[in-house]
DNA sequence: TGTGAATCTTGATCGGGATCAAGGTTTATC
DNA sequence: GATAAACCTTGATCCCGATCAAGATTCACA
């Protein structure tokens, strides 16, 4: 009400919605969660953050408060291990993304996140997305089916890594998801690949 | 009603019943599902299937038609690449099994799911399952918690899988999951680990 | 409980991917 | 657009885990 007596509100307030809209679109035509639910749902949404190159989402030891959709931009989920970086997913515009076991245990992160160009994304609070499960059913079995979905990608995955030959862990990558082969530096999507970048190099021709 | 005027199935669905117990005790205990919500899943579970050691309870190709409990046994999850067999998991008493990415889609499985020794395990249908799940939002909230288990049991496992050193991977393994190593005969926790049968044995000391 | 099959162990050899190193190319930032 | 930093490629070497083989042990089932 109050912010509606200040133009120069008003127009934060419209260009914020605005920048909305593709979170809209995308609860309504990927999620397919009815209206109503996307309604209430986008209203607890907060307002951009913004990353530069290089910049963390998320740090190891942090509890994750926050489920995001990235507006713009991409970045790498990594944890260290013995002094190197083990990645273990990316993320990038219209996506959800968070540190998933911290967020859904309420517990620090074993990850990072860190942005790895210019990135711009909204959040969502824990407090506030479990609230909103509880009152909206429709909610509650969309999240659901995104935890199956994102259950059968985890599996899916685990047969990536299981296969012996790097050749084929790269074909099947590129089979799935080339477009993150233009979007991202090869030497993450080797770590990714459980192999050095040179086995990646040697073995993309 | 009928069944009740015979001795004889009377014995038969006391024997059931009784059978079942563990399971209620399992819905109640370990998944903290309310009496009324543990009493209608308890109903439409069907009556105990049993195996020989070598048995297949499911087979690649095949829809998932059932989520199982296992009352008594161990069975081994696997599938086929290459004329090799790739161990993805176990299954052991007081535990819920089935080709999940088959139940969870309705289409056919790409595992196979083997019995290790005489076991003996009851189901509930897929479209039985998911009418519940419609009807009680209180077990979809309990599955939506479980799937959400099992999506972070799989992160855990991605980093097991990812650990480049097998003598760590197998201390990870033992760790966490000790009593597999006395259950279940150590080539297929070999397979489940990603290394040669030798590579385990020479490890393991 | 006896008998064959399955499993586990130990040894020897081999190969593929990691590592180290250096040069060339692309990209970020001022 | 200049400059440095990050990234990719190619070559040479090495090491660790896979593979093959044979013997010992345990286990399944009659």
């Amino acid at each position: 009400m109050k912010r509606r007596q200040s133009p120069a509100s008003q127009i934060r307030f419209c260009r914020f919605t605005e920048k909305l809209s593709p979170l809209h679109h995308f609860l309504q035509e990927q999620l397919h969660l009815p209206l109503e639910e996307a309604n209430a749902l986008l209203r607890h949404w907060q307002k951009p953050r913004s990353l530069k190159r290089g910049e963390f989402l998320t740090r190891k030891g942090q509890v994750e408060q926050h489920l995001y959709y990235i507006l713009e931009g991409t970045v790498v989920i990594f944890y260290d291990i013995e002094e190197n970086e083990q990645v273990v997913g990316f993320g990038y515009a219209d996506t959800l993304i968070c540190s998933f076991p911290s967020f859904i245990r309420n517990r620090p992160s074993d990850y990072y996140i860190q942005a790895l160009g210019a990135t711009e994304l909204v959040g969502i609070t824990h407090t506030d997305f479990y609230c909103l499960l509880e009152q909206h059913p429709r909610l509650e079995s969309t999240w659901r089916q995104m935890v199956e979905e994102a259950l059968l990608g985890r599996i899916e995955r685990e047969i990536d890594l299981l296969t012996v030959s790097p050749r084929e862990r790269i074909q099947r990558l590129l089979n799935r998801s080339q477009h993150i082969f233009q979007l991202i530096p090869h030497k993450y999507i080797a770590s990714y690949l459980r192999m050095a970048p040179e086995t990646l190099s040697r073995n993309m021709k």
